[in-house]
DNA sequence: ATGTAAATAAGAATAATTACGGTTTATAAA
DNA sequence: TTTATAAACCGTAATTATTCTTATTTACAT
């Protein structure tokens, strides 16, 4: 997803533009990878002497609630990354570098009948691994 | 996996036999699902006045790595149950009870060529929903 | 220009987990 | 059966990630 995009989705919700989620987004748009939240405080810092969790935590829920970032646990950790999505599918993360790639294929496709009676909500895929560049 | 088998695991390994040991093989060994380590704690508080952190974590970390559990993250939190392996298998898991149900087939069967370059060290599949009893 | 809801800062609170120093205990060997 | 020793344990403090609270500031529609 484009930053421009981006704004325009919080727009048409009824947020406001601000400089520090404009940054939040840039930081976003630039990386191809799972990122945590100290990750971010570290780029904005900076850039916004005293910036507070607060704002970090709260618009990285507000922009994944928006479909604008999405997110996964790694080591007990929340990582976050632009979202790739319009299109369903699952990634690779490399377990080194946090770098991700689409994986279009989803077991979800065929499902086994033992849940039958089972309401299903969600689901999740991922391969873990070291990519080309984090295996030198 | 059985008590037993667990405890010859432990034993084989040259770790010692202790009773706190042992009522948390119990505990899992009675539960179908995924439990916390508050759920644990909260189990062996009455048998075991003042039992610390340390003991709970301790031995969570060493069953888990001496494969007598299984272990997920589930919103935050780490999630143990005992070790159903021997085949290869995922879960279904229920969100309300934390049921869990396994699910022979695996999405790693058939993988994309796409990840051609990538070395492939682990993965996840989950699904989250509700079981059958949890629906009403 | 101005009112209002949203966004923010600062820091305290919470929740899960890990770490540390001192004591007890399971186990094996004398 | 005593004894030596490493492992297990307790009590508690420290850490880490995250959320909450309150007062203040700001974007932006009117």
């Amino acid at each position: 997803m484009k930053i421009e995009e981006a704004l325009a989705l919080l727009k048409e919700a009824g947020y406001k533009y601000t400089d520090k989620r404009e940054m939040i987004l840039t930081f976003f748009a630039n990386e191809d990878r799972y990122r945590t939240a100290k990750d971010l405080l570290a780029y904005l810092e900076p850039h916004f002497e005293g910036i507070s969790f607060d704002t970090i935590y709260r618009n990285l829920h507000l922009f994944n609630q928006l479909g604008i970032l999405e997110s996964t646990e790694l080591n007990g950790e929340k990582n976050y990354q632009m979202s790739c999505a319009k299109h369903h599918h699952h990634h690779f993360i490399c377990k080194d570098c946090g770098l991700t790639k689409e994986i279009h294929a989803c077991p979800m496709d065929r499902l086994p009948t033992e849940l039958n009676n089972f309401v299903i909500d969600d689901h999740k895929f991922e391969i873990y691994g070291l990519c080309p560049h984090c295996q030198q």
